[in-house]
DNA sequence: TTAGTGCCTCCAGTAACTGGAAGGTCAATA
DNA sequence: TATTGACCTTCCAGTTACTGGAGGCACTAA
């Protein structure tokens, strides 16, 4: 099948599965025109990419998990450290979003947003006053 | 003050700071060395910009967020604004993240993580199953 | 034959820095 | 005075994961 097709069949943008090939993670066919004629098991890999990608992974995780995948002789162990090293990157960073969270609304809260220049939350910005979320 | 000093003061690396020049946030003095000569009011700046990046504003909005404080004549609404599509943003990656994580959480408590090969995390990843966190 | 769509490659741009090379400056020391 | 060594400069390239666009074939239908 074309790149169209594929595009559809795993909710990758064409571009995206170019980029895919160009950095090495699914190697397609081509036609006698040069078209890429993309096989089931390109399909999968490409679903199985765009799912890792869409639980967080980085592209290079997906291509570890993708070789694990396709090495029998890998263990739970190898794949479980990836998802739990990732999971950790997950847990900080909504640690670290929420505690921006916290801040900003915190201060946007304390804004009047009316016509009026005084703003706590570019005071805040300025350090002028110490307003911060308890 | 060198920018050393002005690194130290604003917890910025040098060559952040750099780099905020060359995109037009400061425009530190210059001695007749060359030397960037940093003012108490550039130190400001570059902290206000450091609390900003903190909160997660894009250096974009941390242009805009520095024109609004030097400007005496903008509303609180203005900056209240950006504050606001900022926060929502943050809420959406943050609900973005927690199903990611929710998912990731499942799939890890799923796998024995042993010398076997035999793991949930591909599976669901190649969608043979259907391993999804409820 | 022509139009329209789809495909190709290659180049550049995005966000916000960061690393490193090559080289000038300054203060203290031998 | 010469020389370290720390500090400063600019400029170029790389990072992540794509995305947009230009220029140009290929295919299909009318």
């Amino acid at each position: 099948m074309n790149i169209k097709e594929a595009s559809a069949r795993t909710n990758l943008p064409a571009k995206t599965i170019r980029y895919y090939e160009d950095i090495g993670l699914v190697q397609p066919d081509r036609n006698a025109n040069g078209y890429r004629a993309f096989e089931e098991s390109d399909i999968h890999k490409l679903a199985f990419i765009g799912r890792a990608r869409g639980l967080g992974f980085t592209v290079e995780e997906c291509r570890t998990l993708l070789h694990l995948y396709e090495d029998t002789t890998r263990t739970s162990a190898e794949v479980k450290s990836i998802a739990r090293d990732h999971l950790a990157r997950i847990d900080q960073r909504i640690a670290e979003m929420k505690e921006m969270r916290k801040t900003l609304a915190h201060l946007v809260s304390c804004c009047a947003g009316d016509d009026r220049p005084n703003c706590p939350i570019l005071d805040s910005l300025a350090a002028d006053q110490s307003v911060k979320s308890g």
